[in-house]
DNA sequence: ACGGATTGTGTGATTTTGTCACTGTACTTT
DNA sequence: AAAGTACAGTGACAAAATCACACAATCCGT
């Protein structure tokens, strides 16, 4: 099974589990911009990333998002699984920001493996930890860190990332990541532009001056 | 063992688990304004409360804080274990607010046992994803509700704990729950006072007209 | 009982961030 | 080439945070 690499605790299974898993594993191609899972439906369950680029996002009433987590090659989620766990009644959406690839396990087959197996509960801990951990980091961010140091911090990451200093991304999708306002997101980047830290065309940011982004950052 | 009517789990342990618990378990009884628990010493471990009243917090490099989980009698936490988790470096304090007796099982014991046995991680998750439950609430109400809100949500939950009208509680206290400045307090519970919704005296908030408090944070 | 310290509250001025209502401008599609 | 759409810029205003105080109530020691 090619998802087995993918999945850390594969090798802990029996023969029996990795049956189970094997026989209702889903596999999907899945194109930029379309959304996987949203708490409405049904649960997509345990996710792995095979390829490409995810994030899970919360909503408000009136559309704005913020980011809580992102996901890349490897990665392994139990955010699209929140109804397995109890008294887990938000809403979090799914959305694929490039063309990627992924398996899933049915969110029930999953509790139902994690509430027989020790291997299982361990590494669902694990991930639910690793979650717990970004979003508390997350809350730190946006309550005490003022908006020009959060964006710098989102621009070096993103370039990081990228691997890039041209990053193709506009002010919405940003204020999308980061919970706040596009104008927000705006004016402030025409800010870093004066500084000479960014250079901006349309869809494009152009880091001119990683240094100073940085210093901003850890003010 | 008394504090074994405290911990859900007790009766699915083995007798030897027991023991071990047993024979490290800590109870301890604490003052209103204690912190019993910061990120820098060794962590307490998990904590069953007996009686009381906890909460949880992060803190600011200059001061400031947020509430992100409040501990009754019979509440147990992982919140003072997360040197246990691993990639769980944030800093959360625990402090009483009201004189508590408590138990507390060291977090590497905790560790081992959940390790080790069925039982314990599937509570351990359960703990867990609770906690990220709640953590996930409060980010929306964070970004998605305006103060004055939160601040009415916050004094009808209050009068709910408290089951009184009267609250005894201080502009600041309530301003280091919800993450804001005392200012920003004051001055919304004054405009709540000319509106009708409440009294204000030294050290105490009377609520007068709960429906109206109630229909603001709807709102 | 008095004076000073401490704790709790009130308020104006300023800055930062979010909201609203637009305008303009560069790309895309037919 | 015209029309439509996505993206960016901007001024005016509101909400909330920050700063810098003033002041009032309570406590505490002599």
């Amino acid at each position: 099974m090619e998802f087995s690499e993918y999945l850390p605790i594969w090798d802990k299974l029996t023969r029996e589990q990795q049956e189970r898993i094997a026989g209702v594993v889903e596999h999907r191609k899945v194109k930029k911009g379309t959304v996987i899972h949203d708490s409405s439906a049904e649960c997509l369950g345990l996710v792995m990333v095979r390829s490409g680029q995810l994030r899970a996002y919360i909503l408000s009433e009136d559309g704005r998002e913020i980011t809580i987590s992102r996901l890349f090659e490897y990665d392994v989620t139990l955010l699209s699984a929140s109804c397995v766990m109890p008294d887990m009644q938000f809403n979090v959406m799914i959305e694929v920001e490039k063309d990627s690839e992924f398996w899933s396990i049915p969110a029930c087959l999953f509790k139902n493996l994690a509430d027989e197996s020790l291997a299982v509960s361990n590494y669902s801990r694990s991930l639910l930890s690793s979650n717990f951990s970004e979003l508390m980091w997350l809350m730190e961010q946006i309550m005490w860190k003022s908006m020009d140091k959060r964006l710098a911090a989102f621009l070096i990451e993103e370039a990081r990332l990228e691997e890039s200093d041209m990053l193709q991304i506009t002010h919405e999708k940003i204020a999308n990541h980061m919970g706040t306002a596009r104008e927000v997101v705006t004016r402030m980047l025409r800010y870093f532009q004066n500084e000479g830290m960014v250079k901006l065309t349309r869809g494009t940011i152009e880091i001119l001056d990683h240094k100073k982004l940085e210093r901003l950052h850890n003010t």
